[in-house]
DNA sequence: TCAACATGAGACATAGATGTCTCATTTTTT
DNA sequence: AAAAAATGAGACATCTATGTCTCATGTTGA
């Protein structure tokens, strides 16, 4: 569990990053409200910030696919689900991802673990028929990671609602978007 | 026309921050094999240069699209071709993606124009029966950047060729990974 | 060949972000 | 209330990227 102090300064950096991913640490100080020096008395420097933001990050992914998807009566309705849960939550996400945190050990191991587990959702999903089973698992991966930004896209740029984008992204996956939907 | 030093900068621009978006101006210059100075007679500052990075790629992209397209018998086949001849020069795109470039008003514009004409040629493969009418071209636009970013990861990580990420990303977008290729 | 120009190397100054430390004050816990 | 812990504010040192300038050397073109 995070302190009080702790989680004001984790909130501020998905404020600050979000808005400029240059930003520095004096700026996450002060939308905290915190001393600079505080900041740096839990963590030691931007990178062990921006590693503590991106597992906030994974485990909030994690616990709303959890959530979304534990009735769900198939796989590939599970994914549907996970898709339309994600696209809110991308803004959390997508300033971490031209970060360089290869380098810190804790958090490449839990992101090559949902990678996995979205790999193993998908195998699951085909087999159900849910996708063909000749499209690539890692394509149908990349995929949805980058329909799910290009959803989150148009609803900031006020192009469409969260529902309706996920309705897109969805439809786009699985039967494109020519010949009606399915 | 570019003066060679200047070439060999902007090539080595490429490089050096396709690698590491975060490389420094000493960096590029020793990549160019050209001494810091003349990096800075030929380009006042970092956002100079990543300016003019931009400019070389969406040029780039312009006349690759324009050769691909010139014969292309329909507009949602010049679409294909497109995305095709894109995914190899993502990668001279993609790095640029991140830099807050909107305050030079050339590189803004050049941009904004390059959208308005893919949500163009969007519009006419709608008539065509290319895609539905009732998708928003403002998703089919970010589906089909997205893609092409995808695409593009996937043939980086050794997962496909250009060829075959190519006819996935292209499937997607029209037909999707269910139900077989049409 | 000679003159104009471009370049490389390096010195120099600067600005900004980062990280450390101290000390008085506040907050929390006991 | 007393002790322990956390915090804010600010000073301080440092490091790195950046930008400027100079001068000797090399290159190009007339």
């Amino acid at each position: 569990m995070l302190k009080k102090s702790e989680a004001k300064i984790i909130e501020a950096g998905f404020t600050v990053f979000s808005a400029n991913p240059t930003a520095t640490l004096a700026d996450v100080a002060k939308e905290a409200g915190v001393g600079r020096a505080t900041l740096h008395r839990h963590y030691a420097g931007r990178e062990d910030l921006m590693a503590a933001l991106a597992m906030v990050a994974m485990q909030e992914l994690d616990d709303a696919i959890e959530a979304a998807t534990k009735d769900a009566p198939s796989y590939t309705e599970a994914l549907r689900l996970s898709l339309e849960v994600i696209i809110p939550l991308a803004d959390r996400q997508m300033f971490l991802a031209n970060e360089p945190l290869d380098h810190v050990p804790e958090v490449l191991e839990a992101y090559t673990q949902q990678l996995d587990e979205t790999a193993e959702a998908v195998e699951a999903a085909k087999e159900e028929g849910g996708f063909d089973a000749d499209v690539p698992t890692a394509w149908i991966v990349q995929a949805i990671e980058t329909l799910t930004y290009a959803a989150w896209t148009v609803v900031r740029d006020g192009d469409a609602t969260p529902e309706e984008a996920a309705v897109l992204a969805w439809r786009t996956l699985q039967s494109g978007l020519t010949g009606g939907a399915k």
